[in-house]
RNA sequence: GCCGGCUUAGCUCAGCUGGUAGAGCACCUGAUUUGUAAUCAGGGGGUCGGGGGUUCGAAUCCCUCAGCCGGCACCA
């Protein structure tokens, strides 16, 4: 007998190997009819599934969120019988469950295209709507192989070579087509539904090796009910709208070119967007105690080959060509760390000058690959806001808190809701003493646990030189994005050659600490952008109010007021066209000016200006003086605004 | 770098099976002086991404290079 408890806190008795469909049944048929799959101690199982040991039992419906996963999982099953039923010969590979949908890989010598895509969906309505149960079967490893051998399925043969010995072979069927997979599936193909869509084609290394062969992947979404699938288009058109290259084109921020791929063209609205990116966080390091510093873009090649980069990353960095009346070769600097050594060893250093905490707004170039260039996410050059700390080894507690500290409170200040940070420890290739490794992680642990955020362990993926925290910010539409880091380097510094003298008159090599906090000042621009769809907070904004006129008469209090704002070192410009104020609302609305001020003959004689904030159908009124105070006010930087507060 | 797709006016895009290029918006000019999301009329603008080939003839077909887009791989 096994003992099934129900949701409802009722235990009953059942005869050993009984299936989670007979459990049903014997309630009530029609909880056995709406039923797709059962949970056992909370994990999903098959309904046909005998149950052989005494557990919690819930019957899954098919409206129950913990279906949707097999909703998708059978898609992808019903959507590889498909395009095998299409293109016979096709071999089939993998296909999970991803976030929003799922994906099949396909291995065939003429790629699919999103041509093929109504053709295959049509197919996958009619394997739905024939409705064939699920089957599962336990085969020998042996039969496994050789079935699918003799079908010519090499691919699924590697996968059952890759099963552990000790797990047994599933196959499922669902009509005469059949797939080794693991499970667990609903009830049968008809309850996959219609709310699914096939997405894109896309490459995919066979088990993500770039060694391997490329095989097809059809990415596809699947939903519980049509109304969830036309929610997630529209939200995906919603994510295009706020896309940062679009919005850098309409806003006039920057633009690339073919003559410089992964180089960004800054117009002036966007630099000054940029512009009061590293003004911020320039403030916020100085308070912190760090010093600037700016060193050579061009180095001599040998600098490199001493610090490791050249034997490490030569493929990925621009090397100037040899020259007659220069052996030399010099390269354009990827990182700012060899050149801050570099500084850190002009003069003779004391105990007495660490920590030192050096930053640059570095710009580094980097041969990144062709595929990789996405917008100012990846580029081949980029700004970071980049710094070293030269410290002891006894200070690598303090100053990893210090800037995990300050890294999480400048992402505050931009409103990102959620950080979580990535600690990775030591890699079976690593330099340095278990000692100082044991030291310097539990450095990093400590600042970590300090931080009070959570955090995940990315075991063995720390440099070779040491440990390191990842911050990875969530964005406003649910996008994870890597900024900021803390290093610990055991290594470069004595590379380099760096010491400083100790308080016994000997010779020590320091430790080094990199950091970054935005990472790349383009990147994080574009996280910004696309995290407020260009609506900027004023601080930010490049252009944060425009001065519109409803008719010329109000012309030359218009340039008066935008005089005054600019003598505030607001940033306003006035829109004295001939047009309508409709237009001119319009106009300045889409370019997502925050503010607008319209001025007419009223405003003009009692010298006032309307306010219309973005976003809203509103209007203020009151007078220029108390509208210019009440912009400068809202302009201020959060940090700054929280000095004066303290103050 | 790999797989697939795309590249036509400043932008978004149309141009069927080859016959020599079009729309909307933007821009310019004129009229209109306007009260909170598009005033009307007229006008200019393209060696159809670069190079090569097939053809009497190429935006259209083929080859090649580049860039971009979607993934994969990579990301000090």
């Amino acid at each position: 007998m096994v003992a099934l408890t129900f949701p409802d806190g009722a235990r009953r008795d059942y005869p050993q190997g009984i299936t989670g469909l007979e459990v049903a049944k014997g309630i009530s048929p029609s909880l056995a009819k709406r039923t797709v799959a059962m949970a056992l101690d909370g994990v999903l199982a098959d309904l046909a599934d005998r149950i052989e040991r005494d557990a919690r039992i819930e019957f899954v419906a098919r409206e129950d969120p913990r279906a949707l996963e097999l909703i998708r999982h059978d898609a992808a099953h019903v959507m590889a019988e498909a395009v095998q039923a299409l293109w016979p010969g096709t071999q089939v590979t993998i296909g999970p469950v991803i976030e929003n949908g799922f994906y099949y890989d396909f291995f065939r010598n003429e790629p699919f295209t999103p041509e093929d895509f109504p053709a295959i969906e049509k197919k996958m309505r009619e394997i739905i709507a024939r409705d064939r149960p699920f089957t599962k079967e336990a085969w020998s490893r042996e039969e496994a192989k050789r079935v699918f051998r003799d079908r010519g399925e090499l691919f699924k043969v590697e996968l059952v070579d890759a099963i552990p010995e000790d797990q047994e072979i599933k196959i499922y069927r669902q009509g005469e087509w059949f797939d080794l997979c693991r499970g667990p599936h609903m009830t049968s193909t008809g309850k996959v539904g219609d709310a699914f869509k096939l997405m894109k084609v896309a490459g995919a290394y066979w088990r993500g090796d770039s060694r391997n062969p490329m095989l097809t992947r059809i990415y596809a979404t699947a939903w519980a009910k049509p109304a969830e699938l036309d929610a997630y288009l529209k939200q995906l058109e919603e994510a295009e709208k706020r896309d940062h290259r679009r919005l850098g084109r309409e806003m006039d921020l920057f633009h690339f070119q073919e003559e410089a791929p992964g180089s960004v063209f800054w117009h002036a609205k966007g630099w000054t967007l940029f512009q009061a990116l590293e003004s911020y966080i320039r403030r916020r390091q100085t308070a912190a105690g760090y010093v600037e510093v700016n060193s050579p873009q061009l180095m001599d090649s040998e600098l490199w080959v001493t610090s490791g980069h050249m034997e490490k990353y030569h493929d990925m960095m621009f090397l100037t060509e040899q020259r007659e009346e220069e052996e030399r070769r010099y390269v354009v600097k990827p990182m700012n760390c060899p050149g801050h050594v570099q500084i850190f060893k002009n003069g003779l250093k004391s105990y007495r000058d660490l920590p030192l905490k050096v930053a640059e707004f570095g710009k580094v170039h980097r041969f990144e690959p062709s595929g990789a260039l996405h917008g100012l996410m990846r580029v081949r050059a980029f700004t970071q806001d980049d710094a070293h700390a030269f410290i002891t080894e006894e200070q690598i507690a303090r100053e990893c808190l210090a800037m995990n500290d300050l890294i999480l409170s400048i992402y505050e200040d931009f409103g990102f809701p959620d950080v979580v940070i990535k600690f990775s420890d030591r890699p079976e290739k690593r330099i340095g003493s278990d000692e100082v490794w044991d030291k310097a992680e539990a450095a990093l642990m400590s600042a970590l646990q300090a931080s009070g955020r959570p955090w995940t362990l990315n075991k063995g993926e720390g440099a070779f030189y040491g440990p390191k925290l990842e911050y990875v910010l969530r964005d406003a539409i649910g996008r994870d994005w890597q900024c900021g880091t803390v290093q610990v380097d055991l290594n470069l510094p004595g590379r380099l050659g760096a010491f400083y003298i100790d308080e016994h008159s000997n010779k020590v090599t320091p430790v080094m600490l990199h950091r970054a906090m935005f990472g790349s000042l383009e990147r994080f621009t574009g996280i910004l952008i696309e995290h407020y769809a260009g609506h900027f907070p004023l601080w930010l904004a490049p252009l944060q109010a425009v001065v519109a006129t409803i008719t010329s008469d109000a012309d030359d209090y218009a340039r008066e007021a935008l005089a005054a704002a600019q003598r505030l070192g607001l940033r306003v410009e006035a829109d004295l066209r001939n047009e309508k104020i409709n237009y001119k609302v319009r106009e300045h609305s889409l370019a997502k000016v925050p503010l607008l001020l319209v001025v007419g003959k009223k405003e003009a004689a009692e010298r006032t200006v309307s306010i219309r904030r973005l976003g809203s159908q509103q209007q203020q009124s009151m007078t220029l003086d108390a509208a210019l105070a009440l912009l400068a006010g809202e302009s201020v930087a959060p940090d700054v605004k929280r000095l004066a507060q303290a103050a």
